[in-house]
RNA sequence: GCGAAAAUAGCUCAGUUGGUAGAGCGCCACCUUGCCAAGGUGGAGGUCGCGGGUUCGAAUCCCGUUUUUCGCUCCA
């Protein structure tokens, strides 16, 4: 586990050091759970989300991407759920310093009561034997009614005060009830607090106008409000998607672990709206194409796994997470959900407009059930570096320090290097870069020793190193050489751009997702 | 949010009982070499996370605070 956490600390360092990620604000001392990306960082970045857009969007002729504002109607997140899902009434064990949900204490406590009437039935039911009547009992026991009433009222108030944001009275409530900690049995309880998960912001310049707006928790609804507006103006026909790439905005109680959970994080999701019945069909296809795009970037099966969801979030009927081995663990990389009619059907209730699909081959109307793939692009960005940093020991007995990133996705396709820098081979090596940057990223070193630009290149994660040597005066050839393999070939100048393309160009990465 | 550990140059770290900072690598310039790092010379870069306090004197001791990592917790 020390040398896990070890790697760890190296793929954050090396982040830094190699201009891919650093924290945010730094000379201010930073900003908690903020990064930004640095010139690496950022085509690492986009090369990822390219990579993701085509796949999803070019790569299949019924799925469409639209591009929707942070801000969105306030209503959006009532019907979405998110007003109370994301709003949490919190209570914390001085002594065993576990922290609950207070109004799951309470539901705990209340669901106890039930298990006393449960038992004061099969009790009573032993005991009258086959003219026992549960109903009438139910309706007629004193003790039981006792309890249902008790349990009642317990959840009445409840209910009030969490309408009424009173939260001493929640507080009361459990002291009233001399509800304990089920780890530590005290009832040393902290006053609840509320932890609102979403960022607030206000709409409009004078304070008296202003309309109270959160920023997105997530980018899903920018595409179910405009579902009507892309299927009628696309002329899309179910089954088709919706795909989307953007940013969203989570006010995590304990964000942490570098880039895996931030404030601020960026999402690559796609709606497929599909027939009612047809949910577990298209979540199963869409489990195996993910996990295709994944593997299609050749990172090692065994770093990924699918793990199925056993209790499931208000809107689902079924999910599942691919899940990478991240240097402290598996941990979820891609959510695929099936999530029924419900946000649309909520999204209709609220807004009252119909958010229906006329079916032709049923001649009816129905809303459409949803299955998403969502995937952060964070998340993505730290399996590719922490996967692709390897420590070398080489033949020779030296070391490197190697930034395997897929050749699809390095920020830096190609370093030009003169071997030395006279001769006529520097104007040699730029005459090569006016050809390829058109194509690819590229860059120029002529400084240090050959060996050790290659080092450079290495860590940097760049995959080809193109060396212009004094053979090339006399027969126009370059060598060419691998990262991964530290291995050379001797071409023409003519032929480098295409065998850069050959193992760089999405095309042929694509080609294995299908 | 609780608990633990940490913060000194771009990176990794050292800094002995408190006496106003060093190394390696990296970076820049020049010379030399030239196909898998670590040749020579010269140079830039740090008010030791920040703010207080104790002291003649604080990177070092005390308090607070920020940030990071780990555990718990939370997580659509």
């Amino acid at each position: 586990m020390a040398n896990q956490e070890d790697i760890f600390k190296k793929v954050i360092s090396h982040a830094k050091e190699y201009g891919y990620v650093v924290q945010s604000s730094e000379i201010y001392d930073g900003l908690s759970a903020v990064y930004d990306y640095t010139q690496n960082g950022a085509e690492l970045k986009k090369n990822i989300k390219e990579y993701w857009w085509k796949a999803m969007v070019q790569m299949h002729e019924n799925i469409v991407g639209i591009d929707a504002a942070i801000f969105m109607h306030p209503t959006t997140w009532k019907a979405s759920g998110h007003v109370d899902a994301f709003n949490d009434p919190l209570i914390d064990n001085k002594d065993s310093k576990k922290r609950y949900r207070a109004d799951v204490l309470v539901e705990d406590y209340v669901a106890k009561i039930e298990a006393k009437i449960d038992k004061e039935v099969k009790k009573a039911s032993k005991r009258f034997g086959e003219s026992f009547d549960k109903t009438q009992f139910l309706t007629t026991n004193p003790r039981v009614l006792g309890y249902q009433e008790k349990a009642q009222n317990i959840l009445k108030r409840l209910g009030r005060s969490l309408e009424a944001e009173d939260l001493v009275d929640v507080k009361n409530l459990i002291e009233e009830l001399q509800i304990v900690c089920p780890i530590s049995g005290s009832k040393n309880w902290t006053d609840v607090k509320q932890f609102n998960l979403m960022f607030g912001t206000k709409l409009g310049a004078s304070a008296e106008n202003a309309t109270d707006l959160y920023l997105r928790p997530e980018t899903a609804q920018g595409i179910f409000v405009n579902f009507l507006n892309v299927q009628k103006s696309g002329r899309l026909k179910i089954p088709f998607g919706i795909a989307q790439i953007g940013k969203a905005f989570r006010n995590e109680i304990v964000a942490r672990q570098f880039i895996f959970r931030m404030r601020e994080f960026e999402q690559m999701e796609m709606q497929f709206f599909i027939k009612p019945g047809t949910q577990i069909e298209w979540y199963e296809k869409w489990k195996e194409l993910r996990m295709k795009w994944h593997l299609s970037l050749g990172m090692g099966e065994e770093n990924y796994r699918f793990h199925d969801h056993e209790k499931l979030a208000h809107y689902a009927d079924a999910a599942s997470d691919i899940e990478f081995k991240f240097p402290f663990g598996f941990k979820e990389l891609e959510g695929i959900h099936s999530r029924t009619d419900f946000d649309l059907g909520s999204h209709e209730k609220y807004s009252g407009k119909k958010l229906q699909y006329f079916d032709p081959e049923l001649n009816q109307n129905y809303v459409p059930y949803v299955v998403e793939t969502s995937i952060g692009v964070d998340r993505m960005f730290l399996a590719v570096l922490s996967n692709s940093l390897k420590e070398e020991e080489l033949e020779n007995g030296t070391n490197r320090t190697v930034l395997k990133i897929p050749a699809v996705l390095a920020p830096t396709k190609a370093a030009v290097l003169p071997l030395v820098k006279k001769d006529g081979l520097p104007e040699i090596a730029h005459k090569i870069i006016d050809d390829l940057k058109w194509d690819f990223n590229v860059i120029y070193d002529e400084k240090d020793a050959v060996g050790r630009r290659y080092r450079r290149q290495d860590a940097a994660g760049t995959p080809f190193c193109i060396t212009v040597d004094h053979q090339t005066l006399e027969d126009e050839t370059v060598t060419i050489r691998h990262r991964d393999t530290m291995e050379q070939k001797r071409i023409a100048i003519g032929a480098v751009n295409e065998t850069i393309a050959n193992e760089v160009a999405m095309k042929h990465w694509l080609k294995k997702t299908e």
